[in-house]
DNA sequence: TAACTTATCTAAGTTACTTATGTAGTCTTC
DNA sequence: GAAGACTACATAAGTAACTTAGATAAGTTA
């Protein structure tokens, strides 16, 4: 679908005005971006939905050109799926956007209290990190 | 629905497998046991749905027996919506659920990690604050 | 009291999900 | 090495939480 990437990248600024994308899409977006090509049964353990559910996302997702289907090597059954260009540019820019938002606000605060906040950012890491170990 | 009261009532241990509610749904019973009896309109400017969508919420909430409606005695136009004894053990289980799930996982954390996560809640709570007050 | 505004409700359509099932590739076992 | 079982994904059909558009009734204003 072109036509969708060039109206994606001639407007990316106005993105999420184009396409009201659900959590769940969102989520999914930001898990490509972070582990780059993923298989589809990756993404429907990692995110809450069933699989059928994630077929039909990035069979949307695929369309509308934010993210594209390869068929994997290593097994045919299976299906990679993988951000494209323009896929890159909306997390970018949704990321670009909570800046802009939040950096004000966090100007506004003492030098203690932004302190406060980054010392507790690595432990909600180590919490999280200690809730997903007891599920497997 | 006296009936669904006591179901409710009899199970309420099990309730969030009685019924599965929505994300949104969550927020208004937390809204309203925070803030007590709420006019209708209120909700639609706390959550993010349109005020249809809370009508049709509310709607089914009263039919469950969690909520109530009544009539606002200064706008005969307007609806007071309030939590029932049910509705109020719905919002506490689930908070006794976070705390059960998250209990095990702080006491793994050390002294120090706790603290840091403690220092950092008051300064959220104040971002919040500001972001709250820019928007009006 | 007529015109306007506000608070809620109703109706109809959309969309993101669900469960159930189909299909094709991979593994196992004798 | 072929048959059966399993796995990864796709398709189909139904559900539930939303949406926009429009109706109703109470309150406000000129």
């Amino acid at each position: 679908m072109a036509a969708a990437v060039e109206r994606f990248n001639g407007y990316y600024i106005r993105l999420p005005s184009v396409r009201k994308l659900s959590f769940t899409t969102l989520s999914v977006l930001h898990t490509l971006a972070e582990r780059g090509p993923v298989r589809l049964g990756e993404l429907t353990a990692t995110e809450q939905v069933t699989q059928p559910a994630i077929t039909q996302m990035i069979t949307k997702l695929e369309a509308e050109g934010l993210v594209e289907r390869l068929p994997d090597p290593s097994d045919g059954r299976a299906v990679l799926v993988r951000l494209t260009a323009a896929g890159r540019t909306v997390v970018a820019d949704r990321r670009n956007d909570r800046v802009a938002r939040l950096s004000p606000l966090l100007d506004r605060l003492t030098t203690a209290e932004r302190a406060a906040l980054a010392a507790a950012l690595p432990v909600l890491e180590r919490l999280a990190a200690l809730a997903q170990s007891d599920e497997g």
